[in-house]
RNA sequence: GCCCGGAUGGCGGAAUCGGUAGACGCGGAGGCCUCAAAAGCCUUUGCCGGCAACGGCGUGCGGGUUCGAGUCCCGCUCCGGGCACCA
């Protein structure tokens, strides 16, 4: 037989010692029959609650997703063989874009396609040894869930969580639908069609996630995260201090006017440096203050940004600081109310409506960008902050003393800043404000398959919802898959048409879908009582299980997904659907790392996946497993290499060796009193017992292999050694190697120790080994010898040797000796027992 | 541009608190077994010099702190990730 791995061609010619496929066959069986790993919500053990982020079923499992599971798999054993019950349920992510591209080219139902790569991915899970409450398992396309799903949004609907409004959508003219920023290629063309894609104003539903920013950035601090995704998170919400406040408008008599343009700035303190004033193209201000003599070209502008797309302006982001920044003049001016001077008001596309007010004071002197426009368009440059003496740049952002600012002079600038809100806060023009970078969450997908929004729209009534007990708003399956992109609900009279709840009349349905993150936002709470009918969760259930103890997934997730399932967490509390809980969903976040190959990331688009599934015939579930486990950090990415396959056959090696050495060497017969030898595998024995532990607590997986592995090997030689083996020493240690790694390789730990322990409870149900801490003491250390800091001699000594003896005994060594040529040390540094360091 | 990681033998990696650099594995070399091979077993393997004992060098680069630095500090280079005109 020969398989082909990334390009390569391998033969399958090992020899194995047992019949791999056999075994894992039978525990599998095993497992899933006895419900090892089922679990009831009454159970009286103490609870853990560990996951692994729902998968989306592409097929069958790729080499992230058993990373993923195996390490999953792994806190599952190990936890229940700690006496803890674990939750260990899984499910799937079931609706999403892939499914339905696949129906619009083949014509099969995304329900229909999706289900078969649900059970493609099952199959690869079961194979790999991973073991889960099936019972639990919870889709997102199952109508209970999406009833509750729905149950949820018109929750969010009456708490204002949940609101319509308008929102700059990607829009193909060919398609005549709305595009995910996804599907919208580099070029800002449609990946489908190849049309340009265009900017519209479209309804939209949207999570008002933004009431919970402060929340959710503070909170950040006491979760148990990586720290480099709780900063990403930061950075995601990205809080900003200043202040909002009113430029008025300068009327035709050079006076000001009314009419006043608001502004977010977090430097007020620079605010006597303003050398004019920026709208977004978007302001609603903008045509108001464009005089006659610029219509044209502020008009100009105005339809530029309009039709470049989100795509195009990231592309010119990344053009760096050179960007030109297109701005033109309205014609008109504001008057600076910190200094009163008039300054001019531009449009510039540099200027996002989306983020604080969509209009700023620009201060040239103090912000790189302002510098750049006023550079091209020859403004003004004002310092407000005294740069230091070798200070060459344009823009000066830095601490300093405050200049040309009236009564900011000669302040710092956090001091100043402050002064300049009072001072705005006192003359009525202005307020302290915070802004944030995060918006409100874009729910609405222009998509088949995904759960439909449960809202009708009555000519009366407006916007109203389903009510409850009609749910869930199911889509009709009797419809076509356009290759025009359109969602095919749009075009089905018979779910369009329906009637008003209040009045009966005639209404027609929303026939947007939620987006996907909606799903997988609260799934970890319908784990804990999935059977439950009275709402999406069942309050006694939650408060036992609740908060996820471990949460083990891809670091891509680090901030939608996870800032989504925060959110929902408290809005769920607050609008009553969850019991007063704890406020995070997720105690413990382990961020794994990715699996790459030639420095990209694996994945089915790039066509650089390795399935797992040759894997578990040419070495087995068991091999594969040890291989993720032994290769690296669990939290590094690992590089897919020419050189992994040999590595993996060498898990299946020791494997190999694992069995030959525990049930085919003659069964040890000696008794009696232990040797010194004997008690040595004893010690190595209850050290390897205390650094696995140790290991697996810190998620230092490669190490644990590593220590399981030296233990082998010396028990290997101990089974040859003269005289054969102490039969008690060697019973205990085979049996303490067996646990360690019962929850790293399941299948052939549990079938060694059936076949060592014939009629007794099988390996997983037995308590995780203990040491004993006398054993673990050695009884003698190498001291290492350095004469001014490096090694010149390593003694045997005892553990509890004094000071004064380590270093006696290092200056008699000859060795050192030399090294002195006769010196006399002017300093000894002693730290007994390891080392002594003589300074000449 | 800003923010976060990372860089250790031919390769993946270990070194948990500033104290023996290279655990464990892959690969290589030599040997045993075999008619031969595969598998298995044994020995060896950071680099340079040396028959050897041994000596020198060595954790991306340049400095520094320290009796002692892969580990701490300062300044860089390269690689990876996140954000990206957020005022």
């Amino acid at each position: 037989m020969a398989g082909t791995a990334a390009g390569v061609h391998y033969d399958l010619v090992m020899a194995r010692a047992y019949d791999v496929a056999a075994v894992e066959r039978k525990w599998q069986d095993r497992w899933r029959v006895e419900r090892t790993y089922e679990v009831e919500n009454d159970d009286p053990r103490p609870l853990f609650y560990s996951l692994c982020m729902y998968p989306y079923p592409s097929g069958p499992a790729h080499q992230g997703h058993v990373r993923n599971y195996t390490f999953g798999d792994l806190v599952v054993r190990h936890r229940t063989m700690n006496g803890y019950a674990v939750l260990s349920p899984i499910g799937f992510d079931s609706f999403g874009l892939p499914a339905e591209n696949a129906a619009i080219q083949t014509g099969t139902h995304p329900r229909v396609f999706t289900e078969a790569r649900i059970a493609e991915l099952k199959d690869s899970l079961s194979r790999l040894g991973a073991v889960y409450d099936w019972r639990r398992e919870v889709r997102s396309h199952d109508p209970e869930y999406m009833r509750w799903n729905q149950a949820i949004f018109l929750r969010f609907l009456d708490a204002g969580l949940a609101y319509r409004a308008s929102a700059k959508v990607n829009w193909c003219p060919g398609c005549q639908t709305v595009l995910a920023n996804e599907q919208v290629l580099s070029d800002g063309r449609c990946e489908r069609s190849g049309d340009p894609v265009e900017k519209r104003d479209l309804e939209q539903w949207f999570f008002r996630i933004t009431s919970y920013a402060d929340e959710l950035l503070a909170a950040l601090d006491g979760l148990q995260w990586p720290d480099r995704v709780k900063t990403m998170q930061r950075n995601w919400i990205g809080r900003s201090e200043g202040a909002e406040f009113d430029l008025a408008v300068q009327g035709s008599d050079g006076s000001p006017s009314d009419l006043s343009i608001r502004v977010f700035t977090t430097r007020p303190d620079t605010s006597f440096g303003m050398t004019y004033a920026v709208l977004a193209p978007e302001h609603p201000m903008v045509e108001q203050l464009t005089t006659d003599e610029h219509k044209a070209a502020v008009e100009a502008l105005v339809r530029q940004a309009d039709a470049s797309s989100e795509l195009e302006r990231m592309r010119a982001a990344e053009a760096g600081p050179e960007l030109e920044k297109r701005g033109v003049f309205t014609g008109s001016s504001v008057i600076n109310p910190f200094n009163r001077e008039p300054v001019p008001v531009y449009v510039a596309d540099y200027v996002l409506m989306g983020y604080g007010t969509g209009a700023i004071m620009a201060v040239p002197a103090e912000d790189e960008r302002d510098f750049a426009f006023a550079q091209t368009y020859g403004l003004p440059v004002v310092r407000t902050v005294q740069p230091p003496e070798a200070f060459e740049g344009g823009a000066y952002s830095g601490e300093g003393e405050k200049i040309n600012s009236g009564f900011l002079n000669g302040l710092d600038v956090a001091t100043a800043k402050e002064r300049a809100i009072e001072w705005l806060e006192k003359e009525g023009i202005g307020t302290r404000k915070v802004n944030y970078r995060l918006r409100d969450w874009l729910v609405s997908r222009q998509r088949f398959w995904g759960c439909p929004i449960p809202v009708v729209y009555c000519p009366d009534h407006g916007i109203v919802g389903v009510p409850e007990e009609q749910l869930p708003v199911l889509a009709p399956d009797d419809v076509e898959f356009l290759p025009s992109g359109q969602s095919p609900l749009a075009l089905h009279e018979e779910f369009l048409q329906t009637t008003c709840p209040i009045c009966g009349g005639p209404a027609r349905r929303e026939t947007d879908t939620m987006d996907t993150f909606v799903d997988s936002s609260w799934y970890f709470l319908r784990f804990c009582d999935p059977w439950w009918h009275d709402g999406p969760v069942d309050a006694v259930a939650v408060r036992r299980w609740m908060p996820v103890d471990e949460y083990i997934g891809g670091v891509e997730h680090a901030i939608l997904h996870l800032l989504y399932a925060r959110f929902f967490q408290r809005a769920l509390i607050d609008v009553g659907l969850l019991p007063e809980i704890e406020r995070e969903p997720f105690r413990h976040y382990f961020a794994q790392g990715m699996i790459r190959m030639a420095g990209s990331k694996m994945s089915k688009s790039k066509g650089n996946l390795i399935a797992p599934s040759s894997y578990y015939e040419r070495v087995g579930a068991d091999a594969l497993r040890l291989f993720h486990l032994f290769v690296g950090p669990p939290e590094e990415d690992f590089d897919w290499s020419d050189q992994t396959d040999e590595i993996i056959d060498g898990c299946g090696r020791f494997l190999d060796r694992l069995w030959r050495s525990l049930l085919e060497a003659p069964a040890p017969e000696r008794s009696g009193e232990p040797t010194a030898a004997d008690l040595e595998v004893r010690r190595l024995v209850h050290r390897t017992v205390m650094a696995v532990s140790e290991d697996i607590e810190r998620w230092s997986f490669n190490t644990a292999v590593a220590h399981c592995q030296e233990l082998s090997n010396s028990l290997v030689r101990y089974g040859r050694i003269d005289g054969g083996p102490h039969e008690e020493v060697f019973v205990e240690a085979a049996d303490s190697l067996l646990l360690l790694l019962a929850p790293m390789t399941p299948h052939v730990s549990a079938e060694i120790w059936e076949r060592r322990h014939l009629g007794q409870p099988g390996v997983h149900l037995q308590h995780w080994p203990s040491f004993d801490p006398a054993l673990v003491v050695e009884d003698h250390v190498t001291m290492v010898v350095q004469v001014n800091g490096k090694v010149r001699d390593r003694i045997e000594v005892a553990p509890s040797i004094a000071a004064a003896e380590a270093e006696e005994l290092a200056l008699s060594s000859d060795r050192v000796r030399s090294a002195l040529g006769g010196a006399t040390p002017s300093r000894v540094i002693v730290r007994p027992p390891s080392l002594v360091n003589v300074v000449p």
